[in-house]
DNA sequence: CTTGTAGTTGAAGTGAGGTTCAGGTCAAGG
DNA sequence: CCTTGACCTGAACCTCACTTCAACTACAAG
């Protein structure tokens, strides 16, 4: 039996915690990819849930999905990726964290010396201003981009 | 002179770090507001300039715009905001901010101790399922929702 | 008074990341 | 064999937060 052991669609979605739709988008987009019954339904192997932990943890940390894309093209094509495969590919994450982390701490620690005054000024306040960016002339609360909230063409 | 001290969009622009296209947008959602001269145009009272220090911080916090509605909603109506009013809006950010480093050094953490095995386990990763939610049942990394990326009809 | 820069509008477009729908097909238990 | 629930497809739709466009007008400096 060459079909043993695979996953239907709704198990898949069941274990993952993504839904049908979704996965037939990430598909689409060539992040996953199934084998077809003859009838034409998907069928999943099982490495397919380490793929979307995978997807689910970098969308976590802040990587789009053409991100993703990129870093899941760096597997081996040819054999089943190794746990140093994964282990390689989340590594850069950790710094990914630490910057994320640095970043909303020096948020917090400026809102600290700023909430007493509640002033919210738009050149010296470190909650708008944050890396004290752009703080010479007029003003101008421009974040560094791990602060700055994802902006269209910016993401 | 009853038109002097106000501000162009230009100006509000330059020194907010807002493009006038958002200005306007933030103008239909009722964020801020503007006066107009004869001709139509918009001229900014300098209190603006404050009220988009909040949204920008507030947007960097994580919140939608919507809530940034809501809290500027929350604003007394008859009189100019005192530092007060910033401060009271301001004040929940902390614990916001918390929550967020807090799960982001879980997921960090939990890094650490999964980045050697390689595993990405959908069950015990703490990668891909930082706070041990769904961890009975079948699989599934449901994650808490501040370290869930914004969904659409989630955000 | 002219000229150039800055501003006006509503409508449409963008891009990420999907979901929903209609109209049908598949597969497995009874 | 039949029913029932799961699955298929492409196209359309959705939210959020804006930006871009075209066609036109305002305002200030010289």
């Amino acid at each position: 039996m060459l079909s043993a052991n695979l996953l239907t669609v709704g198990a898949v979605a069941a274990r993952s915690g993504f839904a049908p739709s979704a996965l037939r988008y990430y598909e689409r987009l060539g992040l996953i990819e199934a084998v077809r019954t003859t009838g034409g339904q998907r069928r999943y192997r099982r490495s397919v849930l380490r793929r979307l932990a995978f997807i689910r943890a970098a969308r976590n940390v802040g990587l789009r999905l053409n991100e993703v894309s990129d870093a899941l093209a760096t597997l081996p094509g040819g054999r089943t990726p190794t746990r140093a495969d994964w282990t390689r590919l989340s590594r850069t994450w950790r710094s990914r964290l630490d910057d994320q982390i640095a970043a909303l701490s020096a948020l917090r620690d400026g809102l600290d010396s700023c909430i007493g005054c509640g002033c919210l000024s738009l050149r010296r306040c470190a909650f708008s201003n944050p890396a004290d960016q752009a703080a010479t002339g007029p003003g101008a609360a421009f974040l560094p981009a791990l602060l700055r909230r994802p902006q269209p063409h910016d993401r």
